[in-house]
RNA sequence: GUGUCCGUAGCUCAGCUGGAUAGAGCAACGGCCUUCUAAGCCGUGGGUCGGGGGUUCGAAUCCCUUCGGGCACACCA
């Protein structure tokens, strides 16, 4: 279907082609005056200096021509030019109704590209924490909307499995276990299978080995020797290393899970170590590559550059690999094995200048072709209440399977002030409805600000939270189950919707009715954030609608039966849209 | 220092490809549950859109300037 405003546009370009103005100027809005009108056309105002007309007389000629429509109920001019639209009742039921005899409420698919989206971005051998947290929900997210549009998209974890941490921890256990065979410079017999460690200890190790470099640059010196001999495939780091992914990335998918965080492949920078010689070739052979202090980088700078960008550096003075390199070696594989028309990365916004460098060695060395997108989503830092960084009390850095049982625990508290439920029953929602309150947190800020995160707001779920979209949707749920519980007529969900009888049910049809353009939007401009602002003005028009309209208690059955449609139609859109933000609804709450 | 992003109600945020009276939520105050979930609905109060200049019939929105803040500026990721 097409979407509703570009209708009511096309109509009024014909007009305005009619009138002798340019259909350019023809181009209709949302009413930002809704006590006026539902529509608005201020193309009238533009127009008047290019045809030396007064814009009222601009605005009453098209008025005069298209007031008459079945289209619209009024069209009128207002000074200084506004053109006014109220829509008739059937047409907007009649779109609505379309709406809901389609799967995808007459959403038109019309993209499909080839994308990696790559979020997560977790290092293995470290717990996850909050910092993580924004590139997994908003990653998700944009998968999720990017393949509803239509793409074909592959979601990659991007392991960082091969820096200097990994070097960190191996000088570390040797610290403390220089007896251990990995150690040993002659021993020739196969490694164990059985980690030397568990989870919890290699998570206690990073950060003691992390803080002892920075004190010992001796300790420091060592650790870059571990991280460039496992680059180099010495095999009892290798066998480490390998300890070290098994034992790290079980817990990581179990982490993910909580978070309804799902990635196609669970590929690491480690993968792409086997194209960096690919890569150095490739920059020799196009002569980008040279020696500077001891390094090996690519110049990256531009004419049209506002500030001074350094070269990049893709070989340290002592020959190891690092984030760049593995980026762009990682972009050879991707090409290989995607040939993907764009590369998404969601990161840290602290990180566009190590992207821009990548993009441009990327461009410049043909590492990609020309039409490969490399499209950088930055996101801001998730503050906390003060203003900074969120830390917990002490401090710390939250991991943040602790942050989400606070949540849950929060959330499942306020459930049992307010309703009488069963506590594994009640257990059960509160994650539902905590993941909610999370995701729907995070992703109802623009993703490229910074955002503060205050648990007690988003627990106490009043206003604009995800729980308040659950809780309209459970609403939902139970009237129509009530419905079907006692009626026979099981197909009513999908009966004709019929003319709103208030201003109320109305006000939903037009909110329902512009679905594709917000997803549209969402599309093109990578933004989860314009769907919440969408459910949240449906949800308020629905619980509007539903305050002063009672449904079940209707005595005229074709009237009773067009609101079950459209409360029907209501709740799948709210739904779709939640899953496109990556999170559910429960049947009740 | 250079660059970049931001500054909107007491607090948290929308709005920014120029349009009418700048919107929500929280907090405060006042109404509405014998009726489909009151985690809801309705209402009241609350604003120099950081300041100044400019472009325009019209600026929170575009341009310049200034103040305040975040962040980034090669061998970490």
């Amino acid at each position: 279907m097409k979407e509703i405003i570009n209708l009511i546009t096309e109509k009024l370009e014909d007009v305005f082609k009619q009138c002798g103005y340019e259909e350019r100027f023809a181009k209709v809005t949302v009413s930002n005056r809704p006590d006026l009108c539902e529509y608005q056309c201020n193309g009238a105002m533009a127009a008047a200096k290019q045809y030396k007309k007064a814009p009222i007389m601009i605005a009453t000629d098209i008025v005069e021509k298209i007031k008459d429509d079945e289209m619209f109920e009024s069209v009128s001019a207002v000074n200084p030019g506004f053109i006014n639209i109220i829509l008739s009742g059937d047409f907007v039921s009649s779109y609505v109704n379309d709406m809901s005899k389609d799967d995808d409420f007459g959403y038109e698919k019309k993209h499909n590209k080839t994308i990696v989206i790559d979020y997560g971005g977790p290092n293995v051998a470290k717990p996850l924490h909050v910092g993580h947290l924004r590139s997994a929900v908003i990653g998700e997210s944009l998968k999720r909307i990017l393949r509803y549009a239509g793409n074909n998209v592959t979601g990659d974890v991007h392991l960082g499995d091969w820096g200097l941490q990994m070097g960190l921890i191996i000088t570390e256990l040797k610290e403390r276990n220089p007896k251990l065979c990995y150690f040993d410079d002659s021993y020739t017999g196969e490694y164990p299978e059985e980690a030397p460690f568990t989870i919890s200890e290699l998570e206690e190790i990073y950060p003691c080995a992390s803080g002892r470099s920075k004190e010992d640059p001796e300790y420091k010196n060592r650790a870059h020797e571990a991280t460039l001999k496992l680059q180099q495939g010495y095999k009892p780091y290798i066998a480490l290393w390998k300890h070290i992914m098994n034992v790290s990335v079980d817990d990581l998918k179990r982490n993910y899970d909580r978070l309804d965080v799902s990635f196609d492949l669970w590929k690491g920078e480690s993968d792409a170590d086997a194209y960096v010689p690919e890569l150095i070739d490739m920059l020799k052979s196009k002569n980008l590559l040279h020696e500077s202090q001891g390094a090996m980088v690519v110049d990256v700078a531009q004419d049209t550059d506002t500030k001074e960008i350094p070269p990049c550096i893709v070989q340290k003075s002592d020959g190891a690999a690092l984030y760049a390199t593995s980026d762009l070696a990682t972009l050879i594989q991707r090409r290989r094995d995607f040939d993907p028309d764009a590369v998404i990365y969601i990161a840290d916004k602290r990180q566009e200048m190590h992207f821009t460098q990548v993009f441009r060695v990327a461009k410049k060395a043909e590492v990609v072709p020309d039409k490969t997108e490399l499209v950088f989503c930055g996101f801001g830092t998730m503050n906390g209440k003060d203003g900074k960084p969120f830390k917990t009390r002490d401090g710390g850095v939250m991991r943040l399977e602790h942050l989400i049982s606070d949540i849950d625990n929060a959330v499942y508290d306020k459930m049992m002030e307010n309703r009488s439920m069963e506590e594994e029953e009640a257990k059960s929602i509160a994650k539902i409805v905590g993941l909610s309150a999370l995701k729907y947190g995070d992703l109802s800020n623009q993703a490229s600000k910074d955002y503060v995160f205050d648990l007690d707001r988003f627990v106490s779920f009043e206003g604009n939270t995800g729980p308040y979209i659950l809780y309209t949707i459970v609403r939902i749920k139970s009237i129509i189950s009530k419905y079907l519980g006692d009626s026979s007529e099981k197909d009513a969900l999908m009966s004709d919707i019929l003319p709103a009888g208030s201003d109320s049910e109305k006000e939903l049809m037009l909110k329902l009715a512009g679905y594709q353009t917000v997803i549209n939007v969402a599309v093109d401009e990578l933004a989860p954030h314009k769907i919440c602002a969408y459910i949240y003005e449906v949800s308020n028009v629905f619980n509007k609608f539903y305050h002063d309209t009672r449904i079940l208690s209707e005595t005229d059955e074709s009237k009773k039966k067009s609101y079950i449609a459209l409360i029907n139609l209501t709740m799948k859109i709210l739904e779709k849209c939640i899953g496109l933000l990556g999170f559910g609804a429960p049947e009740r709450m």
